[in-house]
DNA sequence: TATTGTTATACTCTATAACTATA
DNA sequence: TATAGTTATAGAGTATAACAATA
């Protein structure tokens, strides 16, 4: 960046060793790898932000923690499609964050096909504890844009995520 | 969607069965939380743009093979460190396209601790016809923009991606 | 000694299909 | 019959640590 020289200089490398300096070709200006390495970036940043709690949580484990706990008792489906997540898929994260004590699966009284979750006081300190993260992280991530911007990047996410409404179910969060 | 009736009537479920009509209760307004679902949403569309194919990729196995496409030899060294990848994710990666017939790995005979990574004859034929399914792909989500949007997208996701080139290596890509 | 790649291990997410229990 | 959840299975991404081969 920045070197105006054309001779190949890095360390431990001749010219002939390697066959060029490899380029992206274009892989770079698509949207869809573009989208992919922020969102990646933005979930490193996360987990850091939680490096030194013992139970540390996924992105997707917080969003089901938190629906959770504002929601007591609700059915794992309906967390599920407030997600977008398959039902196999919400299953497996359930049993996880049950196995590690931080949910309870409880058999509805009103209709047994259902399953209401419940964050138990692990949990919910978990999650209370989390929420303090969240806002610095989030904070962070604020701070690189302009108010207009931010509320733009909102409003494009946003519009990519409906790609996905169209052909399938509707899911507004 | 746009009722303005009160009274709940969704089919089967009585007043009394459901806690609450569940809510996101701020979930929906993190930055994460709205990238995370954007870029769910985009991979299953480019899943789904694949559904004929036999051969499918994911998003991160088609960067893989395009960068080796574009760079024949490529070191697996340099492509895990273009796309931000842990060298042991790397690994698994391409292996798995080595299994499927796709990738070959050879030994550099200039430096035998490199591994040239080489498309089959095989992988090129993917590659090449996912590249018109990319273009359409990524036409379907640059046609929910404008110009002007779109560009202020790409500098915005670009912007999100340095959180991580910060604490980190750099990565240009 | 530093670099490149490899293996083992562990955890997580995603999804399909077939299934059970209940309404 | 339709809905809510479950299980088995398979594939994929992520990362840490310990290690081998080579420079």
């Amino acid at each position: 960046m920045g070197s105006r020289r054309r001779k190949s200089t890095r360390p431990g490398l001749t010219a002939e060793s390697v066959p060029a300096q490899p380029v992206f070709a274009g892989l770079d200006e698509l949207l869809g790898y573009r989208l992919r390495r922020a969102q990646g970036a933005v979930h490193r940043e996360y987990l850091a932000a939680q490096a030194d709690l013992d139970p540390k949580l996924t992105q997707k484990q917080t969003a089901v923690m938190w629906l959770v706990q504002c929601n007591p008792g609700v059915a794992q489906g309906a967390i599920s499609n407030m997600l977008g997540m398959d039902a196999a898929t919400m299953m497996e994260l359930v049993n996880r964050l049950v196995a590690r004590g931080l949910l309870l699966r409880k058999r509805s009284r009103i209709d047994a096909r259902r399953r209401e979750l419940h964050a138990t006081a692990a949990g919910q300190h978990v999650i209370d504890e989390l929420r303090g993260r969240i806002s610095k992280h989030e904070a962070r991530m604020r701070h690189l844009f302009s108010a207009t911007e931010l509320h733009t990047l909102e409003k494009l996410l946003q519009r990519l995520q409906s790609l996905e409404s169209r052909t399938k179910r509707r899911s507004s969060g």
